[in-house]
DNA sequence: GGGATAATGAACGGACTAGTTAGTTCTCTA
DNA sequence: TAGAGAACTAACTAGTCCGTTCATTATCCC
């Protein structure tokens, strides 16, 4: 018999579980909602994808629309977590700022369902997201590291443009959520599929020359 | 008694008048779609808003998807009218580019719906667009003249950088989109609200810019 | 003016869906 | 180890919503 290895707690297998039936609910729930939108979303059909019954979800959550806001708070919550991880101090504001967006741009390539929730949350004029104390309280890091990036580039003279980091943070984003968010419509019309593989360093690309050209114009 | 004028047709007052029925359905209709997504959206809710019953609704378009389809075609003919109406031939390149972005700025910013009705049907995948013979065969006539402008700013040496037309299409689109679909979430997290008048010109020449930085970037 | 047809309305049916009720079983702690 | 409360389930309810039925009225054309 080989010495027991140290396993990595191999899941107690309760049979009762809160927090893992409380997840196992919100992953199903983020997933049917940003197919479907939040009228479309069937909470029968969430039951059925867990392990669990429809009941659980009210146990939970309280109800249908409690649950989006409780997707829609962790959607934010881990695209905040991703841009705390972002670390481009070290390079020259050019390059920093070119990093960025590049990184951006992967986020959003990574991360469709938060797109689509996003803007199914439009559609409803961001009714959930300005009554959840959660999420309005928290702002954006990005926002004060671009501020950062700006204000250098500003100083060394690399920047000739007078930016506002909010305003420069929507046009990075434009960019990005209309890729994902609109590919389907601009796929059929234009024919042309800004998501595929064979595309995606093209944009990446343009995105960052885009920026940089903006802030560096003559 | 004064002589009777000829007056202009004081409308015929049909108490039956097809098209006439046929139009209000698809502007009430065009409003609830645009506000409510497909699946939120009630065909009760449209009949009640015009002056006729749900049972002409189904006469008329044979079932809510069929009018939402109709609904669409007509929102995507109306951008397509609009686009042919511009006429920047008569420009140099670099104000033409600039007056093309104005103009699709402008256009953007006076219909919200249609952005809506966009961003919904990208939430189904474009699958009505998709089927939709009578969408998918009229292109956008302003890849046409975005290629014809591109030429002729290349030619002359007044744009260093080599773009593809849709590509250069997707970027204005990307920002006008972004600025009107996401402002409701953009201003709930950001505290700024994108379409304020106060700032529509500040945005309207970070547009053209953007995209002239980007043609003549050194 | 009369017959044919297009247009219209009130009310209903059946499927679906959010939320509830009432009761059972597991798990932790004293 | 017993009791309490947390976790869980199946079946149900009340209401909603798309689409239809059947009857009626206007309009057109000869």
């Amino acid at each position: 018999m080989p010495a027991p290895k140290t396993v990595p707690a191999p899941e107690p297998r309760r049979q009762r579980d809160a927090t893992q039936t409380r997840k196992e609910i919100l992953e199903v729930a983020t997933r049917e909602f940003a197919d479907q939108g939040y009228a479309g979303a069937r909470v029968d059909q969430i039951a059925d994808q867990t392990r669990t019954t429809k009941r659980m979800i009210y146990y939970y959550f309280g109800g249908k629309e409690q649950l989006y806001v409780a997707v829609l708070e962790q959607a934010y919550a881990g695209i905040r977590a991703a841009e705390q991880r972002i670390d481009v101090e070290h390079l020259d504001p050019v390059s920093a700022i070119r990093r960025l967006a590049e990184l951006t741009f992967d986020h959003h390539e990574s991360n469709p369902d938060f797109i689509r929730l996003v803007s199914i949350e439009n559609i409803h004029h961001a009714e959930h997201l300005k009554r959840s104390t959660h999420l309005n309280r928290l702002n954006m890091p990005a926002i004060e590291l671009i501020a950062r990036i700006l204000d250098r580039g500003r100083t060394s003279g690399a920047f000739t443009r007078s930016v506002n980091a909010v305003d420069l943070h929507m046009m990075i984003s434009a960019f990005c959520v209309f890729r994902i968010a609109n590919r389907h419509t601009f796929g059929a019309i234009f024919d042309r599929d800004l998501t595929s593989p064979a595309l995606r360093e093209h944009y990446r690309e343009m995105l960052a020359d885009m920026i940089v050209s903006y802030l560096t114009a003559a």
